[in-house]
DNA sequence: ACTATTATTAATAACCATTACTAATTAGAT
DNA sequence: ATCTAATTAGTAATGGTTATTAATAATAGT
């Protein structure tokens, strides 16, 4: 390809790679920001972000990136799944014909990964982390509903 | 409980609940609001976002949402899988023992809900919608990478 | 029908995570 | 030591969503 872009070697990238490395909870960018600016306390925020970028365009971390970043809304209420295009971030439904739970979709997306250009998936658990259970909450809907400002719904 | 907040019948409400049935495509909030300024120019994005947001906790329109809103990293190499707190957005790595393929991971879990308070998980498949694969699109590093303004990697 | 109450609205400002911009700095090659 | 382009700090801009507020309008009670 075109001659590759030298990449040089600062001291910010380095203490940003480490404090990834040294995090032990996926940490946001602005918790890198806070971590490495008690180290480098000039470091700008726009430096983090471009690094953690670059880093993990490297490969020394990985980015995790939700599927999809707008809100979408469906009219269709019969259990389904969907699909994101990476390309275009559209969610489109899934064609599954006969099957009903989610490892028996799983297994015949995975065994056709071609079909309906499908090349992987996204799976994600949804849960309570020990240090909220510690606070005392719950499952959403079965405990009590933590108070919002405005008392609106989700 | 305490008395139900009634809720009163609007022209925009039954409007914006008559486009979110209509649209095929999994709208997004501000696509929803150009369909229904098509037929009410005056209408607030407000009152879009408000109203969709009531729609779906009433069950009549589901909002599809992110699993994570904001970007993580992880200097963890090795292939594992997570799960994000519905309370706290954190993400954390979900302790699995000898399986190595999300089906069987997804089979362990759902089997053993309440262990590590895992309750329900989010899939989502990636691929390229017909559309997209119609413009040459193909799998991302397989072809062709789309130009970026920056010449930046994801 | 009339009024009172209060949910809802339009309009706009605020918010927050992320990206873009720009002039100054600095790593690394010569 | 010098040169050059990658990188930076600082800051502005962007985009999706939420909050605010005064005006409007849907419903219950009369």
């Amino acid at each position: 390809m075109h001659p590759e872009v030298q990449q040089r070697s600062t001291r910010q990238r380095q203490v940003i790679l480490e404090e990834v490395k040294r995090a032990r909870n996926h940490p946001t960018a602005d918790e890198i920001y806070e971590r490495v600016r008690s180290r480098l306390p000039r470091v700008s925020l726009g430096t983090v972000y471009r690094n953690l970028d670059l880093l993990a365009a490297n490969g020394d971390i990985v980015k995790l990136v939700p599927g999809h970043t707008q809100m979408r809304f469906d009219g269709n209420l019969t259990e389904h799944y969907h699909m994101t295009c990476v390309h275009c971030g559209g969610i489109e439904d899934l064609p599954l014909n006969g099957s009903e739970n989610p490892v028996d979709i799983l297994e015949k997306v995975t065994s056709h990964l071609t079909k309906y250009g499908v090349f992987g998936h996204k799976l994600e658990f949804l849960g309570v982390c020990a240090q909220c259970a510690a606070k005392g909450l719950g499952f959403p809907g079965v405990d009590a509903v933590e108070p919002k400002k405005n008392g609106k719904e989700t």
